[in-house]
RNA sequence: GGCGCCGUCGCCAAGUGGUAAGGCAGAGGACUGCAAAUCCUCCACCGCCGGUUCGAUUCCGGCCGGCGCCUCCA
């Protein structure tokens, strides 16, 4: 067991990037907050399960015992609201958008969460929280609810820089001591989901949850949480309260918030306002690693614009990368690498230089708060010089050796991004399915049309190869010829 | 009104007190039967105005512009 390498990272607490230190040496405890399931995930929801799915692939990577929990809220006025809305039961109904959640975080390539833990089956927990709570005096029961009484923690608002005085005060609802107490505990209302409790027949507010299941996986202190930017307020605030009102212990030492989608308005995306794009139909049009790389392309804290391009681009970098590693992997040899790239010249040299530094320069990028855009940037270079070399004719018998440190860096990408974690072939098929199928393309109408070409080629009928070249060009499809036969791939832009 | 973030090439984007990675798109060239792919070359002085400094895109102040949160939201 090795010392996992350290880091540094951003915390919305402290406003600054510095050295992570774990409650316990070479572990992580990670609690993110997951999906509220009334709807299906969007890609500004996947944004955030990408990257931090790709921080827990890189600490793990690196040596650290990750605990990775992400939970479901699945009770909440939303998901009632529209339940009631289609007379649906509220417990079916999240269950339903939990079965497409896990569909969806399989088809982006996430890995499970160690944990994964829903309001529904932490009530208990969720009481037992209240009722300490209550006991010391932070929180007091009206009216068959329960109130979080934020005027006991003179630290409210360090998290999000609010000052109680400060905010807008919404209507205070009766039986709350300060407009900005907020509820641990509602109160059953008619028709809706309830369970038993001290206080009476109810459900548990939106913040206690999360302290509560974070408690009982990881305990009263969390080595990171994580979430979206727009839970900083109220939501991350309101769970520092309740839980270190409740266990006298920093309740998170590192908070670390994704940054949103923007749409080209500069708005974010949201659900609120009806201008998301679902996981669902982006990933039928476009690979999984494509939205891996379109998210990790710049700094998870930086907003991400959306739009039309957004995919495309991201799309064509992926398949370069690709590419690129299709080619080194296509060279030979086994002699000496430096001897190799002696006999080579110097774009072998240069690709022997950049694969040897690479790991290094994609630790270093990582390592500074996780910035995989940078880190990505050091991929690009050395994929670049490996098609440099791939373009020299002698390279092909010999220069195996000589991009192996390539071969190595690229593996590393996948194990510590999952980015290049497909074999190549799988990725470039997967590409050709769903571009076809985005543009309502048959396959086997295409392969017809290549292999008539290929014949027309042989028969050096030029002009009648290039007019059909030219018609398959116009439904989209890109034909590159070789000297063992035509390819194609469908155009991406 | 309060709190916070941001403004780098047509688009995306990293970054540094000493004259700005990478990708997409574009132009020219090599290669090719012609193409495509690939490679090569070209393509920014970092919102504006002051200040600190030998020197600022990078630090400070002001201004303009955009965004987030303060109500459900990844």
């Amino acid at each position: 067991m090795t010392t996992p390498r350290p880091f540094r990272l951003y915390s919305t607490l402290t406003r600054d990037v510095r050295p992570f230190e774990p409650v316990v040496p070479g572990q992580v405890g990670l609690y993110v907050c997951g999906m509220t399931v009334y709807d299906r995930c969007h890609v500004g929801h996947a944004r955030a399960m990408v990257v931090f799915d790709t921080f827990v692939r890189w600490l793990r990577h690196n040596g650290w015992a990750v605990t990775f929990v992400r939970n479901f809220t699945d009770v909440d006025d939303k998901i009632i609201h529209r339940a009631n809305e289609r007379g649906e039961d509220p417990a079916a109904l999240a269950q339903r958008y939990i079965d497409a959640f896990h569909d969806d975080a399989t088809g982006l390539g996430l890995l499970p969460p160690d944990h994964e833990p829903r309001v529904s089956t932490s009530i208990d927990d969720i009481v037992r929280l209240i009722g300490t709570l209550i006991d010391k005096g932070h929180a007091y029961p009206s009216e068959g609810s329960v109130w979080f009484d934020v005027r006991t923690f003179p630290e409210y608002g360090k998290l999000s820089g609010q000052k109680i005085d400060e905010l807008r005060s919404g209507d205070p609802d009766a039986g709350k001591r300060d407009a900005a107490d907020f509820a641990l505990w509602k109160a059953a209302k008619p028709g809706e989901p309830a369970w038993d409790s001290p206080w009476g027949k109810g459900r548990p507010g939106w913040h206690i949850e999360c302290s509560a299941m974070s408690h009982a996986q990881l305990g009263a202190t969390l080595d990171i949480h994580g979430g979206g930017l727009d839970l900083v307020f109220p939501h991350h605030e309101n769970e520092v309260a309740q839980s270190e009102c409740a266990h006298g212990a920093t309740y998170a030492r590192y908070w670390t918030h994704n940054g949103l989608l923007t749409m080209a308005s500069g708005q974010k995306m949201g659900k609120s306002l009806g201008n998301v794009i679902n996981v669902e139909d982006a990933l039928a049009a476009f690979p999984a690693q494509t939205l891996r790389l379109y998210y990790l392309q710049n700094h998870y804290r930086s907003p991400l614009p959306w739009g039309p391009e957004a995919l495309p681009d991201a799309l064509a970098m992926v398949s370069r990368l690709y590419e690129a590693r299709e080619v080194a992997e296509s060279f030979e040899g086994d002699e000496s690498a430096d001897v190799v790239a002696k006999d080579l010249g110097e774009d072998a040299q240069a690709v022997l230089d950049l694969g040897r530094a690479f790991a290094a320069k994609f630790d270093q990028a990582l390592d500074e708060d996780f910035n995989t855009a940078q880190a990505l940037g050091f991929l690009f270079e050395l994929a670049r010089a490996v098609n440099r070399l791939g373009n020299h004719k002698k390279a092909k018998k010999r220069a195996r050796p000589v991009v192996k440190p390539a071969l190595d860096a690229f593996r590393l990408v996948a194990s510590a991004t999952g980015l290049l974690s497909q074999p190549t072939s799988a990725f470039l098929e997967e590409v050709r399915e769903k571009r076809l199928s985005a543009l309502g393309l048959a396959r086997a109408d295409i392969e017809q049309l290549i292999a008539q070409r290929d014949e027309l080629r042989r028969d050096k009928k030029w002009a009648e190869a290039d007019q059909l070249r030219a018609e398959l060009d116009q439904k989209g499809i890109v034909v590159m010829d070789s000297p063992t036969g035509a390819e194609w791939r469908v155009r991406i832009q």
